[in-house]
Parts: structure tokens; sequence; C-alpha cells
RNA sequence: GGAAGGGUGGCUGAGUGGUCGAAAGCGCUACCUUGGAAAGGUAGUGUAUACGCAAGUGUACCGCAGGUUCGAAUCCUGUCCCUUCCGCCA
């Protein structure tokens, strides 16, 4: 969301913006939207002003004076009656279409249509070599016994797994260790909600439109007092309570932490860092990935969220602080990886910059995104009306940035398959073995 | 899940249909007073939005959304949140 005094004068940079990031968005119609809007407003709030002079007269009318004005009010009323509902429905085309706006990236963000024109910036660490075939951590899993995927399946359904031995105590290791290096890092930590409202997803980006979208959103959604079929339909009597809905990452929760607030500019930036379980329907991904650990409906994650001043310069190095840091702990974890700047078309509506960090993955031979860096200046901030009062007394809203510290299963596949040896061990990395029931080096087949 | 009470400006809190954008107090800001401070005095002090270079003017906002009415902080309906008690429960 961005403002309309903004969108008028940017019309043109940010039509490009949207045909680049594959958005379905006509500004000019817009616009049109929006001189029709202020046109009927003007219309409505011109009558309003004549209600309150009458309401004004009322005060201190004669009992002749009233019946009249009583006549003049009921006029008043059916004019408004007839315009309020065209109001109504030019403002809801014009939301609808507001919240398709983009932000306008960065100028050096790469013009691309999909995922395949993303730019490789650098690729860090060395790609092991193996005199064997490197199994995939599907097969190590197995043999190893710390991950069921057939019981996953059999209780939770498709996508379902039980990490169990080293497996879940390793998932444990890794959270408890990048918590530490962020608290180290002077980021708040924060255990947030998982279970939100709407707004906190909308306000976020994480609805296509201005409410759910089962079609495309990629979100579950709870209720606990009404059938899962019934959820969007608000019978008559029956209430839609408790619509809430699963979050996909600590993003949204620890972002909508500050809806409605008005933050002091001596308190930014404010970093912060949140476990929480995540949850994704991947409703769109039916028939990707569909084996292993690589895509699946819930895991955990570390994720680290800065709320800063309005200034652009000042985000773009703090991106590169948090992307920093992602680095420092896959470094640490000794995998190889490479730092990927996201192309317009790859990019979310909302974004001015994004930067995408891919493990390799010897056993799956391919790199496997671990974590996603956003910058989304104040577009995230508009929507959930988080601002903060500069030195000069004015209020403005905040810039919002996000980005992976760890999540906890794709860097396990990472790892399994890394750090797998010739016996068909599987090594921990030096960094995770502090976290380990009594430093424990090295997990070994169970058969 | 049951019962009761409550949500008003930065805070406390008055207000049950028209004189209420809203009393009073506190806080805050400026000025006066002072050697300086306190106390005291005077004035000011919400947000959003439309038009405008601006001053300003209009509109909206008393949790949120609807409704009744010429007119709603006030009446009605729904909803969200908070407090207390009971029940259930990790």
């Amino acid at each position: 969301m961005l403002e309309i005094k903004y969108i008028r004068e940017n019309a043109e940079a940010i039509q490009v913006a949207a045909n680049n990031k594959n958005i379905d968005l006509d500004v000019a119609t817009l616009l049109a939207i929006d001189k029709e809007r202020i046109e009927l407003l003007n219309e409505v709030e011109t009558l309003k002003s004549v209600k309150n002079d009458l309401n004004d007269m009322m005060k201190s009318a004669t009992d002749d004076e009233r019946g009249e004005i009583i006549a003049k009010g009921k006029k008043i009323k059916a004019a408004l009656e007839v315009k309020l509902p065209e109001l109504r429905t030019v403002q809801e085309k014009y939301q609808h279409l507001m919240v398709k706006v983009p932000t306008i990236p960065a100028t050096d963000v790469p013009v691309g249509v999909d995922e395949s024109e993303n730019v490789t910036v650098y690729e860090k660490g060395e790609k092991k070599t193996y005199d064997f075939d490197p199994l995939s951590h599907v097969d190590l899993a197995q043999s190893l016994d710390i991950i069921d995927f057939k019981r996953g399946a059999a209780v939770s359904g498709y996508r379902g797994y039980y990490l169990k031995n080293e497996g879940a105590e390793l998932v444990m290791a890794m959270m408890t260790y990048a918590m530490h290096k962020m608290i180290a890092k002077d980021f708040m930590p924060m255990i947030p909600p998982t279970l939100v409202k709407d707004y906190a997803l909308f306000g976020t980006g994480y609805f296509s439109g201005a409410q759910y979208n089962h079609a495309t959103d990629e979100v579950f959604q709870v209720s606990s007092s009404m059938p899962a079929d019934d959820f969007n339909t608000e019978h008559k009597g029956q209430k839609a309570k408790d619509k809430k809905f699963l979050v996909g990452t600590a993003e949204p929760s620890l972002l909508a932490y500050y809806a409605d607030q008005v933050l002091a500019e001596g308190d930014l930036p404010i970093r912060i860092c949140g476990y929480s379980p995540c949850y994704r329907s991947e409703i769109g991904s039916h028939g990707r990935d569909t084996t292993g650990l690589y895509r699946v409906h819930e895991f955990m994650k570390i994720e680290q969220v800065i709320i800063a001043p309005a200034d652009v310069d000042l985000t773009e190095k703090l991106q590169e602080e948090m992307v920093a840091i992602s680095e420092e702990i896959l470094m640490e974890l000794e995998l190889p990886y490479r730092k990927l700047a996201i192309c317009t078309g790859d990019m979310s509506a909302g974004k001015y910059r994004m930067f995408d960090l891919e493990v390799w993955m010897p056993g799956l031979e391919r790199w496997g995104e671990t974590g996603s860096a956003s910058n989304f200046l104040d577009w995230q901030s508009r929507r959930l009306n988080a601002r903060y009062k500069d030195a000069a007394g004015n209020v403005k809203h905040v810039y919002m940035l996000n980005n992976t510290v760890l999540p906890s299963v794709r860097p396990l596949i990472a790892i399994l398959e890394n750090f797998q040896r010739k016996d068909g061990s599987v090594e921990i990395p030096k960094v995770l073995r502090p976290f380990m029931h009594s430093n424990k080096k090295v997990i070994t087949a169970k058969k």
C-alpha cells in the first residue's frame, strides 16, 4: 500500500514496477477511479455540511421553525441515501486496486520475469567432493532412523513427517544455537503468537487481496467454533467467531506487534528475533518436491526483523547487516551457499529489494533456498499503520525489513547431505555439538 | 461454556438524543514571575482526510461495524477486546 498522492506523482514509475513484477494493475484506471472517488466524497461532504448547519439551527429554533428544519433535513437524508451507496461502491473499487500497488524496486534490482532471471551475487564455501555417491537426506534419514516420513504421512497426511532421535535433537540444537547467536547480536528475542487475526497477514502482505483468498493464499485457516467447510460462509445466526490463521513465519506476528503504534525515533531501529512454528498450505505447489523434507506443511524457524526509521540508505545497510548474520550462520555450519539478488518478477508487490540464500544439497544435487531477506520500506507499515515520531515531531511510517535466521528442515537436509560419510554416518557440525546431549559428534546408522 | 461489569483525548475521568470534538483534573509546550528552581499566573495542547503555496475551511473519529432518527458518545443489533466470579483444561 502506498500513499495516493505519491501514486499520482509517480504513476509512470509505478506502472513500470507493476509490469516488471507481473502485477495486473492499470495505474490509469486507478487514477480515474480516484478522481471519481474525490468528486463523490466532496458531494457527500457538502451534504453533510448542510446537515450539520441544520442541526445547529435546531438548537435555538422555535417550534414553527423546527418543522421546517426537519423537512429540510429529510431531503438531505434522502439525497445522502442515494450518494452514500455510490461512494461506497467507488471506494471498494478503489481499495481493490490500491492494495495491488507495488513498491517501486531499487533501480539496480535485476528486471526479470521469473526465478530463472535471479542473479547470483556470489558463492561461498567449498562444495565437498565425495569418493562415494552421496545419498539424499531421505535415504540417510531412513538408515539413521531420525526422520519418519511414512508415519508422518499416516498421522498428518501428505508432506507430514516425524523427527526422531538425533533428528529431533539436532533441530532443537539448531534453533537454540540460532537464538543464542541473535541474542548475542542484540536482537530482542520473542516467541510470538502463530495463531493470528487476518489483519496481521493482510498487513504484512500475505493475502493476495484485501481479504483471505482460498485460491491463491498459502495460509492455513482455523476456526474453533465452526465447521471448516462453512468457514467463509457467514450463516444466519451462526457466528464466524474465532476466525484465525496460522502464520507461515514469525514475520507477521513480529511486525503486527507494532500495528497502530507510534514509536519514538530514538528507539529505532528495533531489532527482533523470533522463534515460531511455521505453517504453509503449499496450495499452489501440488506435485512439486513431493518427497523428503524440502517442502513441508510445518517446520520451525528463527526469524529476524528490523523496524527502521524512514531512511532508504539506512535500510539498505540494515538489510546487508541481516544477510551477513545469516551468512555467518551458514559459514559456521560449514555449508556451501550462494547469495541471489532476486529479480522483479520473482519479488512480491511490496518489496524494494530481496536476497535469497541457497545452500548446496549434494544428495538432491541442487541448491535449496534456506532464507530470504526483504526490504519493504513503508509498504507493510502503511497497511499495519505502524508509525514513529521523528525529532521534528512529524509522524511518519516506519520502514520494515525481515530475514530468515535459520529454519529447521531445509538446513537439516543440507547438514545431513553435506556431512555424510562413506560408512553412512553423519558428522554433526561443530557449532551444534554443544547443544547436543553429551556433545555428540556423529550420528551413526541404527541398522 | 455460564454469569456480571466495562471500553470516552497522552493519562485519570464526567457525560443517557440537539448548547459535545467532548467538562474537570493531571501531564506536556510556550510565555510571565525568579539570581536559579519550585510554587503561582496566562495561553496553547488529538488523529485522519478533502481543497489550498499557506493561513485556513469542510468532513470524519467517544473499541469496531451496521441500524433507528431531521439529529447519536448517548437508543438498537452484531462484533472485538478487557476485568471479576463459576465450570473445564495444558
